[in-house]
RNA sequence: GUGGCUGUAGCUCAGGCGGUUAGAGCGCCAGGUUGUGGCCCUGGAGGCCGGGGGUUCAAGUCCCCUCAGCCACCCCA
């Protein structure tokens, strides 16, 4: 059927965009204060620019892209994660230039991923990101994930849960892989398919199995922590150690491990119950190769995704009630063809000086306008009928309490600018 | 991509073992009130019972296919 959306996608509707706004606007203020700006860029890039930064074999890349070729001939992808993107925008626009390091976000980016839908999974979705280029301090990283958990903090969120790892240097990484491989090694047959060949072709990604069957060998498997190089040791402890003074209470968990290529040092993901299997709604970590990757000078950077619709999901399952939408401040309520004729006019001048204003344009019963009124919801009913008209008036009435009084048109508008409710004269 | 559950009014849902004009609550519209909303009362509109095919005298109900949503796996936000 050609009215129902594709499969995987979610049509907003206003009373649904609020929230969305609403969200939005507590990520502009946070991102505002920790000194980020915010970059727009493209919903499709080159083919090869994830091919390259997110990894040839992993499953994004490999299988859930939406990849077509345009009429010229290009390979091109609608974007499946947005640190890519914005590393890709860092180099083309020479950010680097600048005094660093540079600090930058998106908010409700499209997110496209041929996956097989449920709640909170979907084939588009949106993406709130931040990401800091040209530093390793630890203590940016600490900022971004603090960044993170003070923006879920002020929507009212609890019961999240912050996990950190580090997956160390590319040097460290070798080694830690080698001790992975001889753990595991002795215990194969008993593991499943999928371990088995992660233990040939990544490692890794053994810590990631989910089988109860393989859990206890993850169980006793070596923490990368037990072999980290030195400086990544150094650089992990002092973020713990940051985190703790910036408030961000978080879990060790040496078995988190990213699926991007990407990912270096330090890797987080916050998490929550209410999503129940896809309990991530924010991920991140450090990515130092993947501005060299990309063909840039080598640039560090530290950076997460958060997923919109997750976070939606979770504030609605938990019943935290964003601010709901203005009332309207005035509904136009007319008597008769006269009176209507006059409230364009008027409904005109109010909304010129910033009053919202409404009327009825369904030739609504006078009672139904009332109710109209009631139900927007409208803090003042302005009446309009024979008498009014007649003696250059308005009744304005104030909805919640029932008071109402007449007055003058220019007092009524200069009434409404004002914002206090009239007086208590029946 | 694999396995399972579910699709009935705008929303949430009821419809015994196939049987007459498919129901409720909320919402919407009108009236009860010649110029007063909310509460209450009365009435009304609104259904290709997700879509297609099949079995049958007869299908919302049974069978097959398909589409969509959900749950788990996988992966991720």
């Amino acid at each position: 059927m050609i009215t129902n959306r594709p499969r995987g996608t979610l049509d907003i509707v206003p009373e649904e965009s609020v929230r969305w706004q609403y969200v939005e606007s507590v990520a502009r203020e946070i991102c505002r204060r920790y000194g980020y700006g915010e970059i727009r860029t493209p919903v499709f890039e080159h083919t090869e620019l994830f091919r390259r930064s997110v990894g040839e074999f992993t499953d994004v890349v490999e299988k859930e892209m939406y990849t077509f070729d345009d009429r010229g001939g290009r390979s091109l992808t609608l974007r499946p994660e947005g640190t890519a993107p914005a590393a890709r925008l860092y180099l083309e626009e020479r950010l680097y230039a600048g005094a660093g390091p540079a600090k930058i976000y998106y908010l409700s980016w499209p997110i496209f991923r041929y996956e097989r839908p449920q709640a909170g999974r979907l084939r588009q979705h949106h993406q709130f990101g931040v990401e800091c280029f040209g530093s390793h301090d630890p203590a940016v990283d600490a900022e971004i994930i603090a960044l993170a958990w003070d923006f879920l903090g002020a929507l009212g969120l609890d019961g999240l849960v912050v996990g950190i790892n580090s997956m160390g240097c590319a040097g460290c990484r070798t080694g830690y892989r080698e001790a992975l491989r001889a753990h595991f090694s002795g215990h194969l047959e008993e593991m499943c398919e999928d371990c088995r060949r992660r233990h040939a072709q990544n490692p890794l990604r053994l810590l990631d199995c989910k089988r109860e069957s393989c859990a206890p060998f993850i169980a006793t498997a070596p923490a990368i922590a037990d072999h980290l190089c030195e400086d990544c040791r150094a650089d992990f402890s002092l973020l713990r150690e940051y985190l703790g003074v910036l408030g961000v209470d978080c879990r060790l968990d040496s078995s988190l491990v990213r699926g991007f290529d990407y990912y270096t040092g330090t890797v987080f993901e916050i998490t929550h119950d209410a999503l129940g299997a896809q309990d991530v709604v924010c991920g991140g970590g450090r990515y130092d190769g993947l501005v060299e990757t990309l063909g840039g000078d080598p640039s560090p950077g530290v950076g997460f995704g958060l997923g919109i619709e997750r976070l939606l999901l979770i504030l609605e399952r938990e019943d935290v009630r964003p601010p709901g939408p203005d009332p309207l401040d005035a509904y136009l309520v007319c008597m008769g063809a006269e009176a209507r004729r006059h409230a364009v006019g008027l409904l005109h001048r109010l909304r010129a000086a910033g009053v919202a204003a409404d009327m009825d344009y369904m030739d609504r019963s006078f009672r139904a306008q009332l109710r109209r009124a009631d139900r927007y919801p409208a803090r003042f009913a302005l009446i309009l009928g024979e008498e009014e008209l007649a003696a250059g008036t308005i009744t304005v009435k104030d909805l919640a309490g029932g008071a109402q009084r007449t007055v003058g048109v220019d007092e009524a508008v200069a009434l409404l600018c004002a914002g206090p409710p009239p007086g208590e004269d029946e």
